[in-house]
DNA sequence: CTGAAAGCGCTTACAG
DNA sequence: CTGAAAGCGCTTACAG
């Protein structure tokens, strides 16, 4: 059996309320009385007891991280772990869950988190619906969600820019015809990729069926057969694949199809040719979202952090005309 | 303000006690008695309060997964994921936690946790200390630990064996002089090596001081001044790194240099050629250790699951005479 | 089938 | 500087 407060004021042979005094440090105590309490716990190895005191002074220090698909992810792991520590840095603890399936199970889970976790942080949720949430006695933030409301703080990053800016470094390496090839439902990749098109540069968008290796590698053959000098990858998984799809063709990269991905996985880096790739703003995105926590949940704010541009090996820069 | 089960009881008209009843389904009540009580917690809005139940009953569900360095790596966190899928399913919650530079911090973060977390799972912390757990009241259990405590519940993975599989698939294929290239402090995977060399083949280990893709790029000259024609690299980004070396370096992969490596990273699957590999068995330990909890902590067990061989490409076979 | 009481282990006022 | 009381929101006996 745990040691208890009260089991050490006796032993000590002081009041409860003395006794929590001298071991939090949260009033007046005379130093022997002080020391003699902290010698009764020493004895009984006492630990003090969080759910009594979440209970009484209705705050946990808990803060609940509900992923979606994303926690299978590199770059979403990543993020995870970076708000992990990020969070118990600021003294607080990380709740995991997973986002289950439907918004019902959902709204079950931020149910029996109710006196436990004091503030939920979604993080890629993409199945947004504001009822999950109705009269659930927690404060949630939202990470990367895509969210227009204006009820919750928001942070965000400005994948289109970014994409934009992969698109561009791929147009002015002098490539003419550019693929984007892309997962299902991605519309600030989109937007971004058209963003980037001028002028005298032909352009395509094409749907892969998903973010993974394989989708990249099944794509090789539709990408060829645009006749593609240049494709952009909404992941560096996707375009990973087809650098594999690419060596079995005798497709040179960048020579014959220049390649840009998102996400800055660690693989890309070590590839021939190295993967020019656009960065999350994690840390930022990370620390922003955890010193929100701190304030009050009125006023809430949206901000948006801009991708980085990392520029690789897989774009041929200033080559001018190596179009087939 | 969140509604409590006695303002519950109060618009129901009824006892806090028969209100918690209904609710909970715990004992008798007359139907139309329940009925009044549901509806009046429906109009509340009443979420029954997770710290208050936790202390009363004495048992929180919620169990914490406290990972070592591993927790950066993609194998780590696909264990961290499953283990918290699994404990999800178990109608456990995740407390995560990720352990902290000292022994110190480590007892801290562990006493902060009681009355919170009843029990605790490690994730291959290799950090260990049988004082940093002493008289904290919770239920540890070991995930790859490699740890030699009878008192606890601990899961294994047999990386020796999966190392000497991988190893004897490389001299299987018709390899004489073979190098493994690891980090500094693997132990297993040194013994799995040697219990792999046979007669007639030469064998050699080297330190490349980590484990990362540029480890495994930057020891491709000592590989090579080896005039090794086959390597075994501790973990796959390590490999795919001395890909990008033996790419730049005009050397082929099988056909020179036959190359494994562990871990079964996604990348590994789509690299040229594919990258022969040892898998974790994760689902196994995963389910164990989670059924483990359900026991009692009495009786302690160690169970070791056996890794996985995937041959793919990297490992040309029955290609009999190409050393250099 | 229902209710009044006690208690989980703390902390927050309040009174000395 | 110290202590007796009340209470956080539930659930566990126990008594009707």
């Amino acid at each position: 059996m745990a040691a208890t407060l009260k089991m050490v004021a006796e032993r000590a042979g002081v009041s409860i309320r003395t006794a929590g005094r001298a071991l939090s440090g949260s009033g007046p105590v005379r130093s022997e009385v002080a020391h003699k309490v902290l010698e009764a716990a020493r004895e009984l190895q006492y630990v003090p007891n969080a759910a009594a005191r979440s209970l009484k002074q209705r705050s946990s220090r808990i803060v609940g991280i509900l992923t979606g698909d994303t926690f299978s992810t590199e770059a979403g792991q990543r993020k995870v772990r970076m708000l992990g520590e990020s969070l118990r840095r600021s003294g607080r603890h990380t709740l995991l869950g997973a986002l289950p399936g439907t918004l019902e199970e959902t709204r079950s889970l931020l149910r029996s988190w109710v006196g436990i976790a004091e503030a939920v942080i979604f993080l890629h949720w993409r199945n947004w619906n504001p009822e999950t949430l109705r009269a659930i006695p927690i404060r949630f933030l939202f990470l990367d969600c895509k969210l227009e409301d204006e009820r919750f703080d928001r942070v965000e990053e400005d994948r289109e820019s970014g994409v934009a800016a992969a698109v561009s470094s791929l147009i002015g390496s002098g490539r003419k015809r550019i693929v984007r090839a892309g997962g299902s439902t991605a519309t600030g990749r989109r937007a971004g990729f058209e963003r980037a098109i001028v002028p005298g540069v032909e352009s395509f968008q094409i749907d892969c069926g998903g973010l993974e290796f394989i989708h990249g590698f099944e794509a090789g053959g539709r990408i060829m057969e645009l006749k593609a000098d240049a494709v952009f990858f909404d992941t560096d998984r996707m375009a990973l694949g087809f650098y594999r799809y690419a060596q079995q063709h005798g497709i040179r990269i960048p020579e014959d199809v220049s390649v840009a991905g998102f996400d800055n996985d660690g693989a890309g880096a070590f590839a021939l040719p190295a993967l020019t790739t656009v960065s999350h703003p994690d840390g930022e995105m990370v620390e922003f979202t955890v010193a929100r926590l701190t304030g009050p949940p009125e006023n809430p704010v949206k901000k948006v952090f801009p991708n980085r541009l990392i520029s690789r090996e897989s774009i041929s820069f200033f080559k001018g005309e190596n179009n087939k």
